[in-house]
RNA sequence: GUCCCCGUAGCUCAGCAGGAUAGAGCAUCAGAUUCCUAAUCUGAGGGUCACAGGUUCGAAUCCUGUCGGGGACACCA
């Protein structure tokens, strides 16, 4: 069990017997007492703050009912030493004893041991990337894909059930442009010249062989007729290609939605919009009202209509929010309440959307939409995610979005290769700007994080390699149980602590949907460990490797494994795939 | 004008659901290579946590306000 819970409950039960003993009052809350590493390791392996919680409930002085916590905890098992300290933290020293049951355990639970349970099993929706389907994915897609998809395997690794959704814008204009668009390549297909792509449609290439497919499918037939008639053959077909690029982009990230859900399909039969709109009229939640002008830029074509508007303001947003455009279609925002409502109906009363930062307008009504069709039971997290900045060689990527020059996803991935991708885009908060420099990403320096994170895990393999030629007959995963008690040098039982506080990573990034976390652990994790490897460097006799001590070597080799697992395990859970070498 | 995000060492950033003396990398300086991959490691210097109040036993963290940077503000997605 993780040690933190492992304490965190015994701490409880000492509470009690405290309690049943008469020296604390019955009843007292022990929800919020804490167990944790202390910041300073010279205080000790944990630290609670158990007698600063519950001093006032139980009407004693903190350092008092400290004192008492102690000298009840001193007497558990597996603690070597108690102490009292500041205002009233207890901290406890481990008894090394345990620090090597701990390391058995990881052991034996190989990279799984810091599988959490903390989700109970409930179930989390997370939707990431929803781009539209207009072209291919560039660079600014990148970083929430990267994001989401971690997020969604920290989750899983977090005991969540977990659904990867993407939604497909296939409804409104920007659909019918991309439509024009591709009919334009249709023509040029049938060998029609066409000069220049008009000012508002799609330059790219990346239509033509959408004009060919169209040519050699219908030929002719779609040239003569009224754009009302050829419009939704073309639209669809167009979207359809893009999704491929689309799904074979994400593809060459690792990424894989398991739902895309069609925006267009809203609209029904039957349609599930009007029926969203209807539910929320009959709980007085949309009314016919004008709206004050936006501040700010006012729209050119701004004019002051009766518009159907939903409550917003009723759940905390700022204003109320129209449904219905003037010429009497849905407004975004509306399909976007009736698709999450879905996504209620369908049981995920935990939902994450995955936004660009421009979107940020968007997260009130949004939440407000979930409160009113979950009737408050649904929660929504928007996580906003901020712009990636290219660079090479430290100097600015230029693109020209007028030329149609972006970046695209493929571009960058197959230049430095999709885990490096992945992890750099890990090595920030979200919502902080990142700095992508093509030449530092594939460096092979501790500059890099990716390389260093990596570069542990091979250097693990490698130890593993070496010892297997010194001892032939050793396999690894260690084939044999190892002697742990072996291992008694403070660095040593300093890595399995760290190690152990693995878990509790992964179940506070899960929790606060910030994966970049286990990013940062595992950077931390590797400088330990590439720090005592290089202590071996100076002391031979700390080498992981004795030939003239076959059973100290398998206690090292283990603790090395444990390392190897918990790298690789955390590197999995962000979606990239450990490497076992580096040359 | 309103709302959201950000402000931590010279630079780039962490800071764990409020916890003890605020951390890491880069850069600077001083060291380590008969080595399990030195593609690495060890040590030193360096911070009024933007500012001012408040909540509390305790605040970089929560609340309010000010200043500074970014983003968004009917019908686009």
């Amino acid at each position: 069990m993780d040690v933190f819970t492992d304490f965190t409950r015994r701490l409880a039960e000492a509470v009690r017997e405290l309690s049943d003993a008469g020296v604390l009052p019955q009843g007292l809350e022990t929800d919020r007492i804490t167990v944790e590493p202390p910041r300073d390791p010279s205080h000790g392996d944990l630290a609670t703050n158990a007698a600063l919680v519950l001093g006032k409930p139980a009407g004693l002085k903190p350092r008092e009912l400290a004192e008492k916590l102690a000298s009840r905890l001193g007497k558990t098992a597996d603690v070597a030493e108690v102490s009292v300290a500041g205002p009233g933290f207890v901290n406890l020293r481990l008894s090394d004893a345990y620090w090597r049951r701990q390391l058995r355990s990881i052991l034996e639970n190989g990279e799984g041991f810091a599988r959490s349970t903390i989700g109970q099993g409930r179930k989390v929706n997370v939707e990431y990337v929803s781009a539209n389907p207009t072209g291919p994915m560039h660079v600014g897609h990148c970083r929430g894909a990267v994001f989401g998809d971690a997020l969604a395997g920290l989750l899983e690794y977090a005991g969540f059930e977990v659904a990867r959704e993407y939604y497909v814008n296939d409804a409104g204009v920007q659909v019918d442009v991309l439509a024009r668009s591709a009919h334009l390549r249709y023509r040029e297909a049938l060998g029609e010249e066409i000069a220049e792509i008009p000012e508002g449609l799609y330059p790219g290439d990346y239509l033509v062989p959408v004009g060919r497919a169209l040519a050699a499918e219908h030929g002719e037939s779609l040239l003569d007729v009224p754009e009302a008639e050829w419009l939704p053959i073309v639209r669809a077909r167009a979207i359809g290609m893009m999704m491929d690029m689309i799904r074979q982009d994400l593809a060459s990230l690792a990424i894989e939605h398991e739902v895309f859900f069609s925006e267009a399909s809203l609209k029904g039969p039957p349609d599930r919009i009007a029926e969203t709109i209807e539910y929320l009229r009959s709980r007085g939640l949309i009314y016919e009202g004008r709206l004050p002008p936006p501040k700010g830029q006012l729209p050119e074509d701004w004019e002051d209509r009766e518009q159907t508007l939903f409550r917003a303001t009723q759940f905390g947003d700022d204003v109320d929010r129209p449904l219905m455009k003037s010429d009497g279609s849905y407004t975004y925002f509306a399909s976007d309440i009736a698709y999450h409502r879905d996504k209620f109906e369908r049981g995920y009363g935990e939902m994450i959307d995955v936004l660009g930062a421009d979107h940020g307008g968007y997260v009130k009504r949004m939440q407000a939409a979930v409160a009113a069709v979950s009737g408050g039971e649904a929660h929504l997290d928007c996580r906003l995610c901020q712009l990636v900045r290219l660079f090479r060689g430290g100097q600015p990527v230029k693109m020209s979005k007028r030329a149609g020059e972006f970046v695209t996803l493929r571009e960058v991935v197959e230049e430095v290769g999709r885990d490096v991708v992945r992890f750099m885009m890990l090595t920030r908060k979200n919502d902080a700007p990142l700095d992508f420099d093509f030449e530092k990403v594939t460096e092979q320096s501790k500059d890099n994080p990716v390389f260093y994170v990596q570069y542990a895990h091979a250097r693990a393999h490698s130890v593993f390699r070496n010892a297997a030629e010194v001892f032939p007959e050793v396999t690894f995963p260690l084939s044999e149980a190892a002697d742990l008690d072996l291992l008694e040098d403070p660095a040593e039982l300093a890595l399995i602590r760290q190690i152990s506080t693995f878990p509790r990573t992964i179940e506070q990034a899960a929790l606060a949907h910030e994966p970049h976390r286990v990013a940062f652990y595992l950077y931390d994790l590797a400088s330990s460990f590439h720090g005592l490897w290089n202590r071996g460097k100076d002391l031979p006799q700390l080498r992981f490797i004795n030939p003239e001590d076959r059973a100290l070597s398998l206690a090292r080799l283990a603790l090395v494994q444990s390392v190897a697992s918990t790298v690789s395990a955390g590197l999995r859970v962000l979606g990239v795939e450990p490497v076992t070498e580096m040359r």
